[in-house]
Order: C-alpha cells, then structure tokens, then sequence
DNA sequence: GTCTATAAACAGATAGAC
DNA sequence: GTCTATCTGTTTATAGAC
C-alpha cells in the first residue's frame, strides 16, 4: 500500500489544503448565516454547525466571529455586476434596447435567485458605518465592480458618436451602480412594482438623458 | 393650594399623559440604539437606560424588544421625502435647474445631518425581508412618500407643455425614490464621491431622458 | 407606573483530550 | 486539526417591593 502519491483524481489532501478546505467551508457557511440572520443575531456554534464542523474547528481557523466577517467583507458578495459586464462586454450587443434588457433581466435574477447577496451587502453597510475603520476595506470591494462597469459605459459613450467630458462615465457608473442595487433590495420588497422593464427604463432614460443633455459640440 | 388644574404652560401631567410620554422617549431611544447597534446588537437595558428609564418601566410599555422594533417601523424613519415634496410644492420653483439644485442639497442634508435615517431604514428592510410577514408594515411605511413623489411629479410633468402616459409619474417616482436612499447610503461610504452635484445631474439626466424618450404625440 | 433583584437561557471564547 | 467540555459574561423577561 504504497499508492499514497499518485492518485491525480482523489488523493488524500495535504495537510495545507485540507486547512484551505475547511476555511472555504466554514467562510461559505458563514455567508449564508450571516446573510440569514445577520452579524448580531448569527452565532459561530450555528455556522461551524452548518459548514459541519464544530467550534472548536472555527476556532483553529479563524480569532472569531468578528474575522470571519472581515474576511466576507473583503471578498465581496460574489459579484455579478463584473460578471455581467464582461458578458455584455464580450457580447457586443447589437442594439442598445437590447442591452438594456439583458441588465434589466439580470438584476431580476440577482434580486430572485442569489437571495443572500442583498442582505449580505447590507450588513457589510451597516457594520462599515458602525465600525468607521473597515469602511476601506468595503469600498474596496465596491471599487472593483464599479470601475469594470465605468470602462463599460466609457465604451458605450465613445462608440455613441458624440463627445462626452472625461468624467462622465466615472458619475454614471456611480448612479447606475447605486440604481442596480437599490432596485434588488427594492425588488424584494415589491417584487411586482420592479419588474425588469423598470430598470430597463431607468438606463434608457439615463443614457437618453445624458446623450440630450451632455454632449460636447464636435469639434473639427 | 388648590391652583391643581389650571397651569397652561406645565401642569401635571395626567397618568395617561405620562405614560403616552414615557412610550414616546423610550420609543426615540430605541430609534437611536436600533440605528447605533441594530436590532439584534441592541440590548432593552441600553434603549431603557437612553430613555432614563429602567428595563422594568419599558416591559411595562411594551411587550419587549420586539414590539418596540415595530413599532418604530410603521412609524417610519422621519420621512424627509414627504416634507421636501411639500416644500417644493409650495416653492413652485422658477427654474427645472434650480429643483434639482435644492434637491441635491437635500440629499446631502439628510445623509450628513440625520445619521440615524439611513442605517435604521437598512434595519427594517433586513428585518422585513428575514420576517416576511412584517413586509407589508415596512412596505405601507415607503407607500406615502413614494405617493407624495410621484404626485410632485406628475405635476411637474404636467406643467410641462408635452403629454406622457397615464403611469409614467409612478415609475419615475419608484426609479427617483432608489435613487435617492442609495445615493445617501453611498454617501456615507464615500462623501466625496457623491456630492450634491451628481444627485442634481442624475435627476437632470433622468427627467432629460423620460422628455426625450417618453413624450406621446401630441393631440389637436 | 416605575424600580430592584433575579431567574433562565444563551452567547463567544478557551483548554485539553484525541 | 478537530472535538468535547466548560468558563464567563450578557441577554430577555419576570416577580415583587415601593
């Protein structure tokens, strides 16, 4: 029984990946009970529970609820807001009525499918204002998405065939960013009164409006 | 000395006068730590001992922590929306510009001066969400401004010169009132990245954009 | 009506067995 | 590395004094 190297499939982990295991396991756990009950109101017995592990074994992993946390919090809530401008990015789509539609049925799914992400998002919010010092590290997390989203509006504007001032689509990530997520947490509130064309709407009148209302004269 | 009844200015209070004010004071109180700590993080020693009350005086008002929390939901996080909405009602501001201007301001306002709004409006909707059947309480709560909103809007839409359809008013309202609880959420992340100025120009862009995009054909 | 004292349950964190 | 057992502090809620 000599076998212990080579099984490419299923070999026995390491002891150092079986510790990254356990960590993700117990991280994953914590998301959801993070996400269902809150930082408060989740305790660390019910999240070593759920990941199948016990306290102690959080314990040797982590210095407490608190890191665990913190680590959520730097990891971001799984972000589909990269996610879906590389797609449309690599899509090209054709129209912009298009495009707009394809947004407006992902933040229904987002708001529908990926029911922690919202309230994660939330209390990541709640603990940064409570706790000024980790504001960083949450706006961090919100940097990546927005300035993948910036990049892809830039796109959008220059292919448009007017100018726009430099900074434009730097505010209109911003607005669109906060739209999309104020609609998910709005969505699951009243799930009929935000349905996909809402927000499909709402990009139409923005970039409408800011096509009426920002162009540079073309200069020769 | 028999001067009991009529003192106008501050005559005792009657026993059901004190205890409407002790409900009320343990009420503010627990408006404060509910924001401060949230629901879950919040003991009903700390909200007692803010209202200068003791843990006995409050479960003599209230059934508990609980019935506080809800309370104070169907109250409502002092709704500045209404009262801005009733301010530029009367204002009848000369210029589109000068409304957004002094909508922006407002925005920086509440999000700077009234730190409690924000984060216990976060606390109902995660409480909501985790306790479906409360959802309608927070839901009537967001029902009147949202209406006030979209009343102020159809009225300027109106004043307008161009006809729009019949539900326009309400949509944009749904879209205006997002907007604008994320932007002050966002602002508290961020100050700079969210002046008074980028509120002014989304609602620019949006209002530009439904002209634009939303106007019917006019009828002889 | 409000306060003091306390009951009963539960939390986060640690120590030592395996 | 993970588990069991436990320590310590805190919580909600109540009972009875004033």
């Amino acid at each position: 029984m000599e076998n212990d190297d080579l099984q490419p499939r299923k070999r026995r982990l390491t002891r150092a990946e079986a510790r990254a295991r356990t960590r993700e396991l117990l991280l994953d756990a914590a998301a959801r009970i993070f996400a269902r009950k809150g930082f408060a109101g989740a305790s660390v017995e019910e999240i070593a529970e759920d990941a199948g592990f016990t306290i102690g074994a959080l314990y040797s992993n982590f210095s407490g609820k608190q890191q665990l946390f913190l680590e959520l919090m730097a990891r971001g809530a799984q972000d589909r807001i990269t996610e879906a401008a590389t797609v449309l990015e690599q899509q090209e789509h054709a129209t912009p009525e298009e495009a707009r539609k394809a947004l407006g049925q992902l933040m229904v799914e987002v708001a529908d499918k990926d029911l922690n992400m919202a309230p994660l998002q939330a209390e990541f919010w709640l603990y940064a204002i409570r706790n000024p010092e980790t504001m960083e590290t949450l706006s961090r997390q919100l940097q990546g998405p927005r300035e993948t989203l910036e990049r892809l509006i830039a796109g959008q504007l220059e292919r448009e065939g007017s100018r726009y001032p430099r900074e434009l689509a730097g505010r209109l990530a911003r607005v669109m960013f906060v739209l999309f997520q104020g609609m998910v947490r709005e969505r699951r509130l009243d799930p009929d009164g935000v349905p996909a064309e809402l927000y499909a709407d709402a990009l139409r009148w923005l970039l409408t409006g800011v096509a009426a209302s920002e162009a540079l004269p073309a200069d020769p």
